[in-house]
DNA sequence: TTTGAAATACACAATGA
DNA sequence: TCATTGTGTATTTCAAA
């Protein structure tokens, strides 16, 4: 699928304000509603959209400390690797994951309520796990995500 | 400000998608549509809920590389973390960034078109800066982001 | 606070350019 | 592929409980 400067337009803004109605969407980027309508129908098909998603303030969930873990495993097999991805997703404590190419094979940004509660997350989902040869917590300051289109727009032809 | 139950059911609903149309979001929750459009109405005023955004697929925008940089500056005082950050908001390769406590102080989640783009970047955002002590970049494979809360709901009376 | 009802605005599909 | 139009549906406001 090739885009052209209405649909980064419309993905742009919808970075920017995921529920940003469709009539203004389509004012915005200078077509009708129904154009936009259809536009952003097929981005989603064809998943140029992967989803919308609310950011939570993460104070208001009762969460007041997050940390990188940084995991070295002992093999690099696929199966292994594979079944590790497996279980960071089904961790409710794991924001997000990164796998890696480096010395370090994951780093996992996770959301804990207290240092207790890290601790013992950390212990019993990683450092207990016999493919985990090495984890490692990193504090976490401040995180912050963009909400711009990370590459500027080419100006593609339409 | 503290949430209820209903609060909670329209932040998971809302982090999954946040398209949802309200009245949707009303049925499932349990209330009328108005009620739910008053709920989030305030949790989005009380800035529980920070923004709606959409996940764009990085190949869709040219991006073929990702990449974590890790960096040292070579002093700590609030001035020169400040102005790092600010630096590091106004860059578009830029995803997001962690400011930690550790041996490095910021890891840059950077997107980029190519090799040589990462190169540049690395080079011309971080390295070629004076408060950069040390830059290290490990590839990414995969990223991948939970689009579930992070905290299992505290069953808290209404 | 929540609600139902009224008015306003919107989404969506069909049509035709 | 787009804009127009029409219809049904959703959003939003507001007065009352």
């Amino acid at each position: 699928m090739d885009l052209d400067r209405i649909d980064f337009e419309l993905l742009r803004l919808l970075r920017k304000n995921a529920r940003m109605a469709n009539k203004e969407l389509a004012e915005r980027v200078g077509v009708a509603p129904s154009t936009a309508l259809e536009r952003i129908r097929r981005l989603r098909e064809a998943r140029v959209i992967q989803g919308y998603h609310a950011d939570i303030q993460p104070k208001a969930l009762g969460i007041t400390l997050q940390a990188i873990v940084a995991i070295r495993l002992t093999q690099h097999t696929r199966a292994l690797v594979d079944s590790f991805r497996e279980h960071l997703l089904q961790l409710s404590e794991v924001l997000a994951f990164y796998h890696l190419a480096g010395a370090d094979d994951f780093q996992v940004h996770v959301a804990v309520q207290d240092a207790d509660h890290l601790r013992d997350f950390a212990l019993s989902a990683f450092a207990q796990r016999p493919e985990v040869a090495h984890i490692e917590t990193r504090l976490i300051f401040e995180y912050r995500r963009g909400d711009e289109l990370p590459i500027y727009v080419q100006s593609a032809d339409d």
